[in-house]
DNA sequence: AATTTATTTAATGGATAATTTAATTTCAAG
DNA sequence: CTTGAAATTAAATTATCCATTAAATAAATT
């Protein structure tokens, strides 16, 4: 009840016919990368398929033509998101495991090191990740599950289980649920923060102290002592 | 382009009226009852926002007629969900905790082997969980966060905290992140069991292993021994 | 017989969204 | 200047889809 019919309110409605634009030299306008952040955005705080090409038109005040004009259909306009914002950053992902040489503990440390601070650089992969990745019937599962995953899953688990092998890693650990375990205190705590947060406020929880838990969590464990 | 018309295929197209009922004395019919648990199904996997009533109908060869007679409105199927369903599995999931004393190891041991537990005997539970709790615009996340999360989150916390502070558990850790983790490496892993099961097929992957795992790692770490 | 319960059929009434076409304005090149 | 290309919007097009209600029907209960 809160919505205009159609008017609504762009405050600028912006005339017809191409905009008298700072087209200097250096850069053209960036219009189609702003159009990409804004989508991105949106995607991530709705999930794609629950955000119509009118919305992300709106914020970007500009008109669903417009998106057409740059992008061709929305299908595209995902497409053009995965291949400049998704896979780089995966790949940056993946980088860090696999630079990291093969001890265990420091792969380890420089994987979970990168991962937080990609992650907190860019707070929309996260969610974008939970609705579109993790959730049945979400868009970017294939593409990013195919590609991405299998590499970064067998290394971890073969790192793992070589170690193991040898004594050096915990017995009790399964080498295939290593990888999850290592999302599950990484991306999915960064995916929850709106909700921890809103249950107690904790502003001085940053990327640096979600490091060190993890970190001490994984080498060390609760290390807790009895006496009750 | 491979939905029908309307006629579908009901390839039990029921006839009108009452249908010939077993109405033995001891339970009535237990359409509703049915009904519920379709709904349940359909939610998790789909989101409730993306699933009609006619999906769930057709699922429960029934028509949408149906669901109103019973429920009364969409929104009102979704309350019958969360008082019938989700509230009881909460709590359920809450007294573990709360009755397994003031000692932080064995409250974690008994946690997490009910949590385990219980989740595996609702496996809509974590994928549901991910779509309306976990996410931004979440339909249950308002109802669950306000009355469930904050008793756990803080219990967990003040254990931590306690023991903390008579240098029983490891000093690197965020006592308001523990809660986080221990949702991280146990909820989060089983709503990701799809994906990880498609990369590697792991099928001697029981949740007793899960257990196994996740309390390996929490209470003693990785336990890597260095030399490379 | 009469009434209540469970079910379907068949509307009803909205709402929204992606995409296309045509018009408009500015910019850049000749 | 002139002209064509680039960037934008307005308006139309087209395609669905979905929740809810009303009325009809059949069985069960009283």
């Amino acid at each position: 009840m809160t919505r205009t019919p159609t008017p609504a309110k762009p405050s600028t409605p912006r005339r017809r016919g191409r905009p008298a634009g700072r087209s200097g030299p250096g850069r053209d306008s960036d219009a189609r990368a702003h159009l990409l952040e804004v989508a991105l955005r949106l995607f991530a705080e709705h999930g794609i398929a629950a955000t119509p090409l009118s919305l992300i038109a709106r914020k970007a005040r500009v008109t669903p033509a417009l998106l057409h004009y740059y992008f061709g259909s929305k299908d595209k306009l995902v497409d053009a998101l995965v291949d400049e914002k998704l896979q780089p950053l995966s790949a940056a992902l993946g980088q860090g495991l696999i630079r990291s040489g093969h001890d265990l503990r420091s792969a380890l440390e420089v994987f979970v090191g990168t991962l937080i601070e990609l992650l907190s650089a860019n707070p929309w992969f996260p969610p974008l990740w939970v609705r579109e990745v993790l959730s049945e019937g979400g868009q970017l599962r294939k593409r990013l599950i195919e590609r991405v995953a299998p590499a970064l899953a067998h290394r971890v688990r073969d790192l793992a289980a070589g170690a193991q092998a040898k004594g050096r890693l915990n017995a009790d650990l399964d080498p295939r649920l290593l990888m999850v375990s290592l999302i599950g205190l990484t991306i999915f705590p960064l995916a929850a923060q709106p909700i921890w947060r809103a249950i107690y406020a904790a502003d001085d929880i940053t990327p640096e102290v979600l490091r060190r838990h993890v970190l001490a969590l994984l080498l060390r464990g609760l290390e807790l002592d009895d006496a009750n």
